[in-house]
RNA sequence: CGGGGAGUGGCGCAGCCUGGUUAGCGCGCCUGCUUUGGGAGCAGGAAGUCGUCGGUUCGAAUCCGAUCUCCCCGACCA
C-alpha cells in the first residue's frame, strides 16, 4: 500500500522506521506506557487482555500435560542464589536486591527473584523423599526482575510477567522428555494461537541458561530481520539438585539425586505478536489471542440509534452466544470513517458495518484486517461465516508470517554470502559450523549474528559440511541471526 | 556501561544560539449547532511554568552544573 493510500495516518508506517512504529504502536494502540522507573512499563487494559489470553491457552495446555500451579516468594536469600555458581555468575549482574526491611538492615540480603530455581530448589528438598513423591510438575505465573541496561517494551523490561515450570524426575531420560515435549508443546502453541511459525532447537554453549546442561528454544523471525527468542525449556540435570540436596529414595533403596527441568514464556510474546504480524497501518492480531475479535460499526445516519443501533444489537448477542469476544462501538462523537482506522490501527482482525442500506439487504459489510477485503454476509448466514472468517484470519497470518519465514532463510555457502546476507535484509542463516565458541564469537563481532539453534537433524538435509568460518569439517547444522 | 540525540498543555512540535512584558502552533479535549457509508465543518472555550534540583543574573524555557527519563548506535544480556 502507497503511504498515501493508507487510511490510518497517524502513525510512523512500519516500512518507513521499524523501531519508531514498533513504540508508536504501543502507545498508540494502548498496549502499554512508560511508566516513571527506568526499564518499567504498565501494561493498559488492551494490552493485558492479550496476554490474558495467552496465559488462558497456554495454561490450558500446561495442566493437560499434568502440571499444576503454585505459587513461590518474590524474595530469594542471597545464600540460595550463590549455592550454584553458573547461575549466580550469569544472574548476578542483573538481581536487585532488599537490604533494608522497614527501617532495619536485613541480616541477609533477599534478591527480587530474577527467576525460582533457587528458591524452587531448596522447596523441592523438603518436599521429595520418596520414587513415589516423583515426578513433581508444577508450573509458576509470576512477574521477575532483572535489571538490564537496555530496555524495550515488552521485549526487555526490568519488570515482566512469565510463567516458570519447574519439574523434578526420578531418571535423566524422564527429564529430557519433558524438555523436549515442552519444547514442542511451545511450538505448537506459539504456531496456534499466535500465529508465528518458530524453529526450535538447542541452544549453544554461550547461549545456554546459567547452571543448565542444555538450553533448548523457539526462535521466530520477525519482520525487521532479527530472530527474538521466543522460549525456552532447559534441561537442568542435577545441578540444582546436588546443592540443593534433592534426594530420593528409589525402589532399591538407593539415594539419588533428581533430574530437573525448567520452561518459560513471557510478556515479551505480545512484543512478538506486534512485530510479526504488524503492517505500516498498525497491528493485525491472530483472532485467537485479540481482545476483540469483532468489532461492530453502526453506520451512524440520520436516526441511527433507532433504525440501526438494535439491529447491532442483535448481531452482538448473536456472536457472544457463539463465544465470540464482540464490541459494539457506538460512540457518538466519532464517525463511522474515524472508527474504522481507530479499530484496523488496533488489529481488530474483523470489522463488521451495519447501515440503513444494510438492513434493508437484510446483510452486513464485513472487512477483515489482514486482507482488508470486503464481503456481505447476509443475516441469516452470520453465526455459519464469521467464525470461518475468524479462522481464516487466523490461518492466513500464520501462512504470510510462514513465507516471510521461507522467503528470509538463506542456505549459504560462503562467509562472504553470509555478510552480505547481514548487511542487507538478515534474517536466519543456515549453516554448518564446527564446534567452537572461537568461531561463534568471532562471527558475532563481525557480523553481530549469534546462533540462535543448533537445527535438529533434518533427512532433507546434508549431514556434512564445512564449518561457515574455519572450514573444518562439521556436522552440525545452525540457524544464525541477529538476535533481540 | 560508552558514544550520540532528546525532554516545552494529552500527542507531535516551534521558541533556546544572540536571557527581557500575557510561552506559541497543529492535532486532541470541553460546549453548542450542523454533520456522519473511510479519520466532518463552523463558532466559542479549558488546559502548560518549560523533566527535576541547584547555580549565574535585576531578570532564566533560554546560560552553567548535577540528576532522572526516553530514543538511536555499540558493549552486555535466561
Amino acid at each position: 500500500m502507497k503511504k498515501d493510500d493508507r487510511f490510518v495516518k497517524q502513525i510512523t508506517p512500519k516500512s518507513a522506521d521499524f523501531s519508531k512504529w514498533y513504540l508508536e504502536m504501543i502507545r498508540k494502540a494502548e498496549l502499554a506506557d512508560y511508566a516513571p522507573m527506568k526499564g518499567m512499563m504498565v501494561i493498559r487494559p488492551y494490552g493485558y487482555a492479550i496476554w490474558e489470553n495467552i496465559q488462558r491457552l497456554l495454561d490450558e495446555r500446561i495442566k493437560k500435560t499434568g502440571h499444576s500451579n503454585a505459587y513461590f516468594p518474590l524474595f530469594i536469600p542471597e545464600s540460595f542464589l550463590q549455592k550454584e555458581t553458573e547461575h549466580l555468575k550469569g544472574f548476578s549482574p542483573e538481581v536487585a536486591w532488599v537490604t533494608v526491611g522497614g527501617s532495619e538492615e536485613l541480616e541477609e540480603r533477599l534478591a527480587v527473584r530474577p527467576t525460582s530455581e533457587a528458591i524452587i530448589g531448596n522447596m523441592y528438598s523438603k518436599w521429595i523423599k520418596s520414587w513415589r513423591d516423583l515426578p513433581v510438575l508444577i508450573n509458576q505465573w509470576a512477574n521477575i526482575v532483572r535489571w538490564e541496561k537496555v530496555t524495550r517494551p515488552f521485549l526487555r523490561t526490568t519488570e515482566f510477567l512469565w510463567q516458570e515450570g519447574h519439574t523434578a524426575h526420578g531418571t535423566e531420560q524422564e527429564a529430557v522428555d519433558e524438555t523436549m515435549m515442552i519444547l514442542d508443546l511451545y511450538k505448537e502453541f506459539v504456531e496456534t494461537e499466535l500465529a508465528i511459525p518458530v524453529v526450535s532447537g538447542k541452544k549453544s554453549e554461550m547461549e545456554r541458561f546459567a547452571g543448565a546442561s542444555d538450553t533448548y528454544a523457539i526462535e521466530a523471525l520477525m519482520s525487521d530481520g532479527k530472530a527474538l527468542q521466543m522460549g525456552t525449556s532447559h534441561f537442568l540435570g542435577q545441578h540444582f539438585s546436588e546443592v540443593f540436596n534433592i534426594r530420593y529414595e528409589d525402589k532399591e533403596q538407593n539415594l539419588q539425586y533428581v533430574w530437573q527441568t525448567s520452561w518459560g514464556v513471557s510478556t515479551r510474546l505480545v512484543g512478538a505478536l506486534i512485530m510479526s504480524h504488524g503492517d505500516d497501518s498498525g497491528l493485525r492480531l491472530p483472532p485467537n489471542v485479540a481482545p476483540i475479535q469483532v468489532i461492530i460499526v453502526p453506520i451512524s445516519i440520520g436516526n441511527w440509534k433507532e433504525d440501526v443501533l438494535p439491529a447491532a444489537k442483535d448481531i452482538e448477542r448473536e456472536l457472544l452466544q457463539l463465544g465470540l469476544r464482540v464490541k459494539i462501538d457506538d460512540r457518538e462523537e466519532f464517525t463511522p470513517g474515524w472508527k474504522f482506522s481507530e479499530w484496523e490501527m488496533r488489529g481488530v482482525p474483523l470489522r463488521i458495518e451495519i447501515g440503513p442500506r444494510d438492513i434493508k439487504n437484510k446483510h452486513v459489510i464485513s472487512v477483515r484486517r489482514d486482507t482488508l477485503e470486503k464481503e456481505q454476509i447476509p443475516f441469516s448466514e452470520l453465526s455459519e461465516r464469521i467464525p470461518l472468517v475468524l479462522q481464516d484470519i487466523q490461518n492466513s497470518l500464520f501462512e504470510s508470517a510462514l513465507k516471510f519465514q521461507t522467503e528470509n532463510t538463506h542456505d549459504v555457502q560462503t562467509y562472504d554470502e553470509f555478510q552480505k546476507i547481514m548487511d542487507s535484509q538478515r534474517g536466519f542463516i543456515k549453516v554448518f559450523w564446527c564446534g567452537e565458541p572461537l568461531c561463534e564469537r568471532k562471527i558475532k563481532d563481525e557480523t553481530m549474528a549469534t546462533i540462535r539453534i543448533v537445527l535438529p537433524e533434518d533427512p532433507h538435509d546434508k549431514k556434512e559440511g564445512h564449518c561457515i568460518l574455519c572450514g573444518k569439517d562439521s556436522n552440525k547444522r545452525v540457524l544464525f541471526a541477529k538476535a533481540y
